[in-house]
RNA sequence: GCUCUUGUAGUUCAAUGGAUAGAACAGCUCCGUCCUAAGGAGUAGAUGCAGGUUCGAUUCCUGCCAAGGGCACCA
């Protein structure tokens, strides 16, 4: 990348300055006449040299113009060698900020070969194993929106990595053993008319009633007593059948599954033999005394001898330390569970099994969605599932569509379902509530999935006409902000996958769609039967980046809307 | 009470210690025979409060205020 070359080539400035160690950023500048990037390396070395910002940037400048080649030959390097000399321009500007204007030639050349070059440098995580847990749904319960949201974020940050090299192993945790499986259980054999959703509810509703009932069922559970193992068995098949019909929609394929009926064994064995050394007894409780990390104390192991969610989430490291070398841990759940998964992972990290794994452990979270007031329509009653969402949602795009004649509206409508769902969940910055407005979820005026969608539809659509359509030569003009934006593309993406934030990618794809809108509004791009060959690169280029940057997200693409 | 997270236009979100805080929606003005108008152009509008560090703070530190989460056998 281009950046990377201006990046190195700073250094190397600082260092012959006497400058080491400087942290500086290379950045798009807010303003274009500002140039293509811009550094704060000047303003960062002055402080430390202790000199006048300006003064260093001129210096700076000067050492970086000498290291340009005096022949401005920039049209035999390729996108992926793009060097220095691939600099029209270094100026020093404002306070110190040194800016860098790409050679026109060469912003062309890495628009155009766009389509072609395997983009990104592939860096970031090369050669590197991450595993990444997500969506984490619970058998005989409901899939609803928060394991949705947990799903659009685990599945961009799994495709953002992939995009820097990783190789990405994706991961579903669920709870197929506890008290609501008991409680589903229960219910279906009081109504074995009912479905699971209405068993596990009518379960639920009449728990304090008949709690010594559903409390026997849950140890029969654990026990895989005769009794309960063929209702249970067939729950279990019918939820996760259906959890794996929504994950096609979604677009996620995971590569493990771990139950909560594997790790329990695993955590209780952790726990007991570590009383004493990790964790005391309490109360008739194993715990963990938090407190010594500035946390709290939370229970492992039960009055009753039985795991609690803690001792369960040891035993799913146990799991996933067996996979293999790990480099990296994710896991993606709701933000309320931060302070649990602290101290689960402090108590981990004094016992040698599992240490390691836990050293490596980032947690991300979510926060809730919350709606728009009075703005959804519900047909299950108060509860909004993830799949109602998703149903309602398709049902109101394809009335949107009316009077559109599409090969499959079925799939188009579904496809801007989700890419509208995805889009309000991954647009923001991760650990914050997200307040969903279905209607401008799927509105086309302003910041939507199906906006950005739409976008890339037109490229298409140009595209398609344009190869009916006479190509000529035009003149090289000078390129456009949209392609000088296309530049970006990869940095942006390796940022993403670097904090572990899609919303950058969002971000940019959003303002690259709103770009080629604006273009598309204002330039006629066919005229006569004859289009400019420079004109077919550049709109090729958008719906290639547009492409990618849905791609890395998790947004469906469709071809036609 | 302790602790974690979050406070940015009317609303929903951006901003890597930097250049004039950037969008979208809603508001107000405009653009319909044409490649998908499900679009586009323009206009007005914001950093919770008080200190501190810094050449420079939405960003870092301290205090206050406000909202949300967590704090013993649920997940």
């Amino acid at each position: 990348m281009v950046r990377d070359n201006i990046e190195a080539a700073i250094k190397e400035a600082l260092a012959s300055l006497g400058a080491l160690h400087v942290p500086f950023v290379v950045e798009r500048p807010a303003e274009m006449e500002h140039g293509d990037y811009a550094t704060n390396a000047a303003l960062a070395a002055a402080k430390i040299l202790k000199k006048n910002p300006r003064d260093v940037a001129e210096q700076l400048k000067e050492k970086l113009v000498s290291q340009l080649p005096s022949t401005e030959d920039s049209v035999g390097v390729s996108a992926q060698q793009v060097s220095l000399s691939a600099i029209k321009k270094i100026e020093v500007a404002g306070v110190g900020f040194i800016n860098f204007t790409l050679a026109g030639t060469v912003v062309k050349k890495i628009v155009h070969e766009a389509h072609e070059a395997e983009w990104g440098s592939n860096i970031l995580y090369k050669g590197k194993t991450v595993m990444v847990e997500y969506t984490d749904p619970n058998p005989f319960k409901e899939f609803h929106i928060g394991h949705l949201m947990s799903n659009a974020i685990g599945e961009s940050i799994a495709r953002v990595l992939e995009f820097s090299g990783a190789n990405v192993i994706r991961a579903n945790y669920q709870g197929d053993v506890g008290l609501h499986v008991a409680k589903a259980i229960w219910g279906k054999q009081q109504k074995p008319d009912a479905s699971w959703g209405e068993a596990y509810a009518y379960g639920s509703a009449e728990y304090e009633a008949n709690k010594e009932e559903i409390d026997a069922i849950n140890k029969k559970v654990y026990e895989k007593d005769p009794s309960v193992i063929a209702l249970y068995d067939e729950g279990r098949k019918h939820s996760l059948e259906t959890f794996e019909k929504i994950y096609k929609t979604l677009g996620t394929k995971f590569d493990t599954y771990f139950f909560e009926s594997e790790t329990w064994q695993k955590g209780l064995a952790l726990v007991q033999t570590n009383v004493g050394k990790v964790f005391e007894e309490s109360d008739g409780a194993v715990i963990y005394r938090g407190e010594q990390d500035g946390l709290h104390t939370r229970v492992f192991v039960n009055k009753a001898g039985l795991p609690t969610y803690e001792a369960k989430d040891l035993g799913l490291l146990m799991l996933k330390k067996e996979i293999g070398t790990i480099d990296l841990s994710i896991t993606i759940t709701a933000s309320e569970q931060q302070e649990y998964l602290k101290v689960v992972l402090a108590a981990a990290k004094h016992i040698a099994e599992v240490a390691d794994i836990a050293q490596k452990t980032k947690h991300i979270t979510h926060g809730m969605m919350r709606f728009a007031e009075g703005k959804m329509s519900s047909r299950t009653g108060n509860v909004i599932t993830g799949e109602s969402l998703l149903n309602d949602l398709q049902a109101e795009a394809k009335e949107k569509m009316q009077g559109r004649e599409l090969e499959d509206s079925e799939k188009t409508a579904e496809h801007i379902a989700v890419g509208g769902i995805k889009y309000s969940v991954l647009k923001q910055a991760s650990g914050k509530d997200i307040v969903f407005d279905p209607a401008k979820s799927l509105s086309l005026e302003g910041d939507s999935g199906p906006y950005v969608q739409y976008a890339l539809v037109r490229a298409r659509a140009v595209l398609r006409k344009a190869s009916e359509a006479e190509a000529v030569d035009a003149e090289s003009a000078e390129p456009s902000p949209l392609e000088r934006l296309l530049v970006h593309f990869p940095e942006v993406v390796e940022r993403a996958a670097s904090e572990l934030e899609p919303h950058y990618v969002v971000t940019y794809i959003t303002e690259l769609a709103a770009d080629f809108n604006s273009w598309y509004a204002s330039e006629r791009f066919i005229i006569d039967g004859k289009v400019s060959k420079h004109t077919v690169a550049a709109v090729k280029a958008v719906e290639n980046t547009l492409a990618r940057g849905l791609q890395v997200l998790g947004i469906p693409a469709p071809e036609e809307m």
